[in-house]
RNA sequence: GGAGGGGUACCCAAGCGGUCAACGGGGGCAGACUGUAAAUCUGUUGGCUCAGCCUUCGUAGGUUCGAAUCCUACCCCCUCCA
């Protein structure tokens, strides 16, 4: 058994906020098995490394012995959380939600340890409730008290719409934390307003409150935006190696630190050894290798670490066309086809205006050499590397109908 | 229920009878420079059988030689009053 200073501190490292720090404490001494709740919003079918950092904090809890409950707000998503968003979401079917679901219980235990990991879905509670006890639940809270929301106010006030389904996601989140009797839960910050509520609830219901703990949202590739699925700039644990490799080695060198600092294992002393030697000069893509070897050890291996680093220093360094460029056959009948619209069809742009743009801003490369007669026709047993920009490859072959 | 404001391309936002495929900004993409970074500069950003043509300005009609711009109806959003 770890001291209970060491275990505060392995709880505190790396949180935005704590509320209640103390209570905290007390409950990591209690010796109880702490029940330690927190939602997941099956909305993206793929967790991505920024829930990770969440997820970490979850495992460590279960290092200290204490018993993770994996909440999927199955039903909650039905509304869509509001929270951090400038705009209503657009309902899931329960198709949607359900096939979500799935994907996540299969990755959450590739850092999770299943004997402490218990997946719950608060349809299980929400659907026996009838209409009158959510009335009940919901005059708990006052319309005042949800406008103190900063997005909502912030809609409010800019004159976008807020649909009253929205203000019974908080609250149901909140019940969630009394129906599971938990005693902490952990959210991104914007999940902060949601995280209290369940304290004042659980206190209606005659429950020790659960002690708040938020965690910093990761930004995505983009640097400013949060992660996210849907806007396209986030790092799959599923994603192969090599992509995931080149993802970490796209990203700024600010935006490195910040992935350092929530990502990495490495404690911060070696971390800010790695800022001085920056300082000195050393190249700050090198220090990137070693964020992605790290990153890529954990979710594959690190066999697979070294062979994507080599393929990454081979194809960007070395400038050459990489290995594993995906094979396109096309099918065209004895007229042959016009290369705009082949490189359409291969997927290499979105239409032939992009292709005929591509040509004209010098894009378009042909087994290497600088192409530019989009309107060229090819015939059946063309076969060539075609790149388009620096990043899309595809080997093109064309087949005859 | 009443009064008013508004719906323009990925987002914000001009335009208010012709020169508008639609100013400007953001974002994206491409080129140069680099470390596939950042910053910077340049170009580009509806589609097609691409020096030409076709479809876009909430929806459906109408007026006109000609409409995103005028008229009519409808839909949606917002504000204030009740």
């Amino acid at each position: 058994m770890v001291s209970t200073k060491k275990a505060t501190e392995l709880i505190l490292r790396g949180t935005d906020e704590v509320l209640i720090e103390d209570e905290l404490k007390d409950k990591l001494t209690s010796g109880k098995k702490l029940n330690i709740k927190a939602g997941f919003d099956p909305t993206a079918p793929d967790l991505h490394i920024g829930h990770t950092v969440l997820i970490n904090k979850l495992r460590q809890f279960q290092e200290l012995g204490h018993q993770v409950v994996f909440l999927i707000g199955d039903f909650t998503a039905m509304i869509g959380d509001p929270s951090g968003k400038s705009a209503t979401r657009p309902r899931l079917s329960v198709e949607e939600v359900s096939e979500n679901a799935k994907s996540y219980e299969q990755q959450i235990f590739k850092i999770l340890d299943p004997d402490l990991t218990k997946v719950e879905f608060n349809s299980r509670w929400m659907k026996k409730m009838n209409a009158a006890e959510l009335i009940g639940l919901a005059s708990n809270h006052t319309v005042a008290r949800m406008l103190e929301r900063d997005d909502f106010d912030k809609r409010y006030k800019s004159n976008q719409s807020i649909s009253i389904h929205e203000f019974l996601y908080p609250i149901i989140q909140g019940y969630d934390s009394v129906a599971l009797d938990a005693d902490v839960e952990l959210g991104g910050t914007d999940q902060k307003f949601n995280l209290l509520v369940g304290r004042q609830f659980q206190t209606l219901h005659g429950q020790s409150p659960q002690v708040v703990i938020t965690m910093p949202i990761l930004e995505g590739l983009d640097g400013t935006q949060k992660m996210s699925k849907s806007l396209g700039n986030y790092i799959g644990i599923d994603e192969p190696a090599t992509e995931m490799f080149g993802k970490i080695m796209s990203i700024s060198d600010v935006l490195m630190w910040r992935y350092y600092e929530l990502l990495s294992f490495k404690d911060l002393e070696e971390i800010s050894s790695y800022k001085k030697d920056v300082e000195k000069g050393v190249n700050p893509r090198d220090i990137k290798f070693k964020l992605a070897e790290e990153i890529v050890g954990r979710f594959h291996d690190a066999k697979l670490a070294k062979i994507a680093k080599d393929d990454f220093v081979e194809r960007f360094s070395k400038n050459a066309i990489p290995e594993n460029i995906e094979q396109v056959e096309i099918k065209v009948d004895k007229d042959g086809v016009v290369f705009a619209n082949l490189i359409k069809e291969a997927g290499l742009v979105t239409s032939t205006s992009d292709a005929h743009r591509m040509a004209q801003q010098a894009a378009i490369k042909v087994d290497g050499e600088r192409f530019e007669d989009t309107k060229k026709i090819l015939k059946k047993g063309f076969s060539a590397v075609i790149q388009v920009g620096k990043r899309k490859f595809a080997r093109v072959k064309l087949v005859s109908k």
